[in-house]
DNA sequence: TAATTTTACGCAATCGATACCGATAGTAAT
DNA sequence: ATTACTATCGGTATCGATTGCGTAAAATTA
């Protein structure tokens, strides 16, 4: 079965033209005389014709589009950001091409590579919680490849960025946890080398200390796939619970891992409401829960926007820019019963 | 700023050799010297060499990707779908690009004319709420774009459609409604032109007879926008409950409907204990809600995975293929606290 | 009327990779 | 020595659209 799509040369040889004559008529040139104009307008509308964008990209060294690689797309956070990414996009003529790393290196590689091997004229990424070396994506930047990073963001590649503020969000629910009475905390978070997870576990840090509580190594627990994989969240769960001291109260990071843990409370029959718990979340079905879920919520949407508009920027500069700036935006604490 | 990636032509210079060559080189063709090939390859390597794609699209007339159009990704049902459609994908050396309609008919248009337009090679589409006019898609499809429909098919256009069995899933759920001594049973559901719509209805529809219930026209409310609106749905829901005989169970229609139903619950604090809901939803956190959620469970994973199957098939396929069938898969209904 | 300008269009190169058709050595067979 | 054959490689058209350059014919000016 074959698409057989209209040329510009099926016009050119129908009308007795040349393909340059077409080509400069259906783009109005003023070279071209009125009445041939119209000729071969009506021509192409008649029987449908597209320009071959495939064509267009070889020839412009451009494709229109930007792609955007995110852990997955069943995640709130993310399917928020790509929401705003697209509000922006359409409307500036750039089509999107999403694609899913599953928190896997390998998947992240394969997808950037296609997308980069010259089918998008820029990225948008957040890095899989699998992937520690960035060196893959470091000789596309340096190649010339505009890429812009959003919440994963990876620190040693110099471009633009945009977070929220991580290190406070953890820090407020870290604090609020504490106000709320609850002493012994434990984080449960993702994979340690990500960016946001340091920022977040710094914030986590500084409110215990700021209250004058003692902080455990043994009270963090990392999740390398991201809450990918259930075991390794109720895992992480179980070991913290085997410590002398129980936790009384958890912070999660990400709403993979939040929704996860809370599956794992479930099976655990754990709460008989004394854990309390706050996590890292973009759900619009916290409220829904039981308990009801307080969250950390950040403005995935705005982000998405920021992001793309930052990639714009970057991609219609008329000059190579040097100077880069992260724009770190507020995260909101939302309050529920999960922690009181 | 620009991307400059290698070519052809740049390891043909470096290494004093024609394009032909090193083109046969990199594919292993017999023609080329052992010795030759080896310092393209080792070159090639060395400089990180990748075969634009483009350039091979507009040659082969064949991009190996494929296009999905759903109303959103920040719905359970299709990210699952999409997770199916992915695994199946990449193993066939197949990439996907997903785009949103939200639910709106222009934005569909778009979407597609644009994933046509040459730069894939089939498309797997679950139409819009909005969508009732499927021209568009019609005219594609004769052109030779192969096209697999899932969950929201369109009848009128034959080609291979994989669903599941929307009628007796909502028979099903209507029947245990019954079963558990409900008697005003009504539903909210999507668009009245959706084929899926009109399946689930004529299912809710034989539960009543079958068990002698009167069926009431107005005990059925539509969702034009398939509840991307809030309102629509909590109109639809006051709407509801000014009968003079309120309902004592609700059944709805697809992952958003539910979700922003039970918001519409809770806002306006309908529940106490009195009505009954079931709806389908592929939502993993159907658990944790409060009461838990009773739903008809669609195969989403599987569905995916089917439809992009039979795509390939359509695609690979010699000659052209005149026999389709529609796949129709088994829902699951699986009981929890809402429907008691 | 001759010279010049404008109008309207065609030719061919280009983007990157492939593949059909040759072409040139070198070797083997007659 | 002539022919046949093989191994190895290059030239060039092609995919679809754009664009710089060239040019015939028509229109204008001198």
């Amino acid at each position: 079965m074959k698409f057989e799509p209209v040329t510009i040369k099926d016009i050119a040889i129908k009308l007795n033209l040349s393909t340059s004559t077409v080509s400069r008529a259906l783009r109005g040139s003023y070279e071209i005389s009125e009445e041939t104009k119209k000729l071969v307008l009506e021509y192409a509308e008649k029987i449908n014709y597209r320009p071959n964008p495939i064509a267009l990209s070889l020839k412009e060294r451009r494709t229109h589009s930007i792609g955007i690689v995110v852990p997955e797309i069943a995640n709130n956070f993310f399917s928020q950001a790509i929401n705003g990414i697209e509000s922006i996009a359409y409307n500036s003529g750039y089509y999107v091409s999403i694609s899913q790393s599953h928190e896997s290196y390998d998947r992240e590689v394969i997808n950037v590579q296609h997308l980069a091997s010259r089918s998008i004229d820029g990225l948008l990424i957040s890095v899989s919680a699998e992937t520690s070396d960035f060196s893959y994506l470091k000789k596309l930047h340096e190649r010339g490849l505009p890429i812009v990073f959003f919440d994963r963001i990876v620190d040693e590649i110099d471009t633009y960025k945009v977070v929220c503020d991580n290190f406070k969000g953890a820090y407020d629910a870290t604090t609020h946890l504490i106000k709320k009475g609850y002493k012994n905390i434990a984080h449960i978070t993702s994979s340690s080398h990500l960016f946001i997870t340091r920022k977040r576990l710094e914030g986590y840090k500084k409110a215990l200390e700021d209250n004058n509580i003692e902080f455990k190594e043994s009270y963090v627990k990392y999740c390398n796939h991201g809450g990918m994989m259930f075991e390794e969240v109720e895992v992480a769960f179980k070991q913290l619970f085997k410590d002398k001291i129980k936790p009384d109260a958890i912070l999660s990071a990400g709403d993979r891992i939040t929704t996860v843990m809370i599956e794992v409370i479930k099976k655990q029959k754990k709460n008989n409401n004394k854990l309390a718990y706050i996590g890292f979340s973009n759900s619009d079905l916290a409220d829904m829960f039981s308990p009801s879920l307080s969250v950390v919520r950040q403005p995935a949407f705005d982000m998405g926007k920021t992001a793309i508009e930052l990639l714009i920027k970057l991609i219609e500069s008329k000059r190579p820019i040097t100077e880069f700036e992260t724009k770190v935006m507020d995260s909101t604490i939302i309050i529920k019963e999960s922690s009181q």
